[in-house]
DNA sequence: GTGATTTGACCACG
DNA sequence: CGTGGTCAAATCAC
């Protein structure tokens, strides 16, 4: 477990360092950006360096996770259950309540104060909770430092048929169309959202993600990675798929590293070695997002 | 009337 | 024991 806390902590230092980044405007001081770049990539350094001495301890950790979570056991789900976290700065005069749409449709369930923050933390599960089964939630909090930012932290993946068919209004469905997760136009979320999580998908870089359940002892059975479901083909809507003009490169890490290409045109992942073609629906079908810690 | 939101209470975790 | 997360009854909006 105490790897997975240094992780953790690591990943927040990074998520910290890239809100500064962020912070910083373009033209007060290009030194500083550079700063915070390097901080960023001591950052992924370190990551990566624990990933690879570390592999093993973490994947022993994060085993009572898939137990937990095919137990249905809520409480144990709640502390394990894949998360990550984005910044969403709203326009002014748009969303005062909060970040509203981001391709799902989420219903609210809950609001508490949280001790030294200015603002109420909204807690949202998805509206196909009880329909399909649906586990994900999200919580949005508004920063301290700048109220036009939420803070808003994803917690397990979609596996509803989804927000195609949701409750929202035309309006909500035009934000959402300028927000997150489901792909922001790159030119409004700038260079530092390229090594977040959830924006990999646009990024033509290869990126790292880490899978916490690559059994190494047994042969290193490889587990394919499965994003945050809005980057799949079935949940999201042609014209606003990220991979609808080029290909996509991903790379998995674990005590081997292992690349993989997602062809969005035949709909083919490629993974070289032993991996044969699968389709994206089967790659979504093999997957857990649950059990991956990223690391990009 | 139905579905969404609010809010106080309860529970799990550290 | 304090805090964060969830539940569920009451309330609100359409």
């Amino acid at each position: 477990m105490e790897f997975l806390s240094l992780i953790q902590e690591l990943n927040q230092g990074k998520q910290l360092a890239n809100q500064l980044r962020n912070h910083l405007h373009p033209s007060s001081s290009s030194h500083g950006i550079l700063l915070v770049d390097k901080i960023l990539r001591s950052y992924e350094n370190a990551l990566l360096a624990l990933s690879a001495g570390g592999g093993a301890s973490v994947n022993s950790a994060i085993a009572p996770v898939n137990a937990a979570v095919k137990d249905g056991d809520v409480s144990k789900k709640r502390k394990l259950m894949a998360k990550w976290s984005e910044q969403v700065k709203v326009s002014s005069g748009s969303a005062v309540e909060g970040p509203g749409c981001d391709g799902f449709s989420w219903r609210k369930y809950g609001q508490k104060d949280i001790l030294g923050s200015q603002f109420p933390r909204g807690y949202f599960r998805c509206s196909h909770r009880f329909t399909q089964g649906c586990l994900a939630t999200k919580q949005v909090q508004k920063s301290d430092n700048d109220p036009t930012i939420y803070d808003v932290t994803y917690r397990g993946r979609h596996t509803c048929n989804k927000a195609l068919h949701s409750t929202n209004t035309p309006q909500e469905h035009q934000n959402s169309l300028l927000q997150h997760p489901i792909p922001p136009k790159q030119e409004e979320k700038p260079l530092q959202q390229l090594h977040d999580p959830l924006c990999f998908m646009f990024s033509s870089d290869p990126i790292r993600v880490k899978s916490e359940n690559l059994d190494n002892a047994n042969g290193g059975l490889l587990q394919p990675f499965c994003p945050p479901s809005p980057m799949f083909g079935s949940e999201v809507q042609d014209d606003q798929s990220p991979f609808r003009e080029s290909e996509c490169s991903l790379t998995f890490e674990s005590n081997d590293t292992f690349g993989l290409c997602c062809d969005f045109e035949t709909g083919f992942v490629s993974i070289p070695s032993s991996m044969t073609n699968i389709s994206i629906g089967d790659l979504e079908e093999y997957c857990s997002f649950d059990n991956l810690e990223m690391f990009c």
